[in-house]
DNA sequence: TTAAATCATACTAAAACAGTAGGAATTAAA
DNA sequence: TTTAATTCCTACTGTTTTAGTATGATTTAA
C-alpha cells in the first residue's frame, strides 16, 4: 500500500508554491528544477489543481502559477483529491445488492477498512499546506 | 492509494479461521467458499502466513489450518506484514547520500509521509484479530 | 519576432496486480 | 490398498496501473 507519485508530487509542488507565494507567478520549470520532477508530468498535475481552483495560472512568458487560496486554508486532502488520489481501502461494491463478498450483507472485515479510510482521510484533513512550509518560509521570503 | 487484495484477503481469511477456531483444522476450500476467494490464491497467501508462524497446517484429507496463536495476540499488522503488504508512503531512498530529491537532505514533504506511515501502522498495531470476530463468535460456536 | 510559458491530448514502457495452471506430497477414510 | 481431499510448490499470464514521454497548439512579455 502506497501513495502514487501523482499525489506526492502534487503536495510537493503546492508546498513549493506556498514557500514562494509572495514572488508572483512561479513557472513549472522552476518547480521542476527545485523539486526534481519532470516538467511535462507537472503540467498534467497542475491542470488538475487548476480545475479544482487550488491554483491560478498566468500564460505566456513570465507566466506561471500562484495559489488561489491561502496556505492556511488548503488542506492536504484537497490536494490529494484534486489529483484523483482517492483513499479507498474498501473494495466492497455498493451497486451489488448482495454485499461485499456476494454473500453476506457485509464481509467480516468491512468495518475495519471503513475505519482505516476514515483514519487516513482524517490525517489529510487536519494538516494544512501552511503546516508544511512554516519552517522554510522565512528562508525564501 | 489502496490496499491490495492480498492484504485484505489475508485478514478476511484469518478472521474466518478465528471464528471457527474450536472446530479443528479448517480447509482452504471452506474459507474459499465462505469468503469467496480463489482457492489457489488462498494457498499462496497461507504459505506466507505459515512462514510467519501465524497459522499451523495439517496435510492430507481432513487437513487444513488452525491459528498458531490466540486471536487476542494477533495484531492486524502481523497479518499485513506477513503477506508483504508494507505500508510505505515515503519514497525517499536512504541509500542515496543526497537525500529525497537528490538535492536537499530532506524534501519538503518528507516528514508528512513519515508521519502518515506511522499513523497507518499505528492503526494496524492497535487492532487485534479478536476485535474483528467478537460479534460473530457466538454464532459459529 | 522570439522565447518562455501554459494548455491539451495521445502514446508507451515497465511494473504491479490478481490471479491461473499444473503437478507433487501427504493423509484420512472407504 | 486405493481414492479423495488436502497442503505444498513453482511457474506462468492477462490486465491494469503507473509514471511518465512526445508532440504540438496557444498565449504573452520582452
Amino acid at each position: 500500500m502506497k501513495l502514487t507519485t501523482k499525489g506526492r508530487y502534487a503536495v510537493m509542488a503546492m508546498a513549493d508554491l506556498a514557500s514562494f507565494k509572495d514572488k508572483g507567478p512561479i513557472s513549472l520549470t522552476d518547480i521542476s528544477l527545485r523539486q526534481n520532477i519532470s516538467l511535462a508530468y507537472l503540467e498534467q498535475i497542475f491542470i488538475k489543481l487548476k480545475n479544482k481552483n487550488l491554483v491560478k495560472s498566468t500564460r505566456g512568458a513570465k507566466g506561471g502559477y500562484i495559489l488561489e487560496i491561502s496556505p492556511e486554508d488548503i488542506k492536504i486532502s484537497n490536494i490529494i483529491d484534486a489529483v484523483d488520489e482517492k483513499v479507498k481501502m474498501l473494495n466492497c461494491k455498493k451497486e451489488s445488492k448482495k454485499g461485499c463478498n456476494n454473500k453476506s450483507s457485509k464481509c467480516i472485515t468491512h468495518n475495519l477498512w471503513d475505519q482505516l479510510d476514515q483514519h487516513i482521510n482524517n490525517f489529510f484533513e487536519k494538516i494544512k499546506l501552511q503546516d508544511l512550509v512554516k519552517k522554510n518560509q522565512t528562508l525564501n521570503k
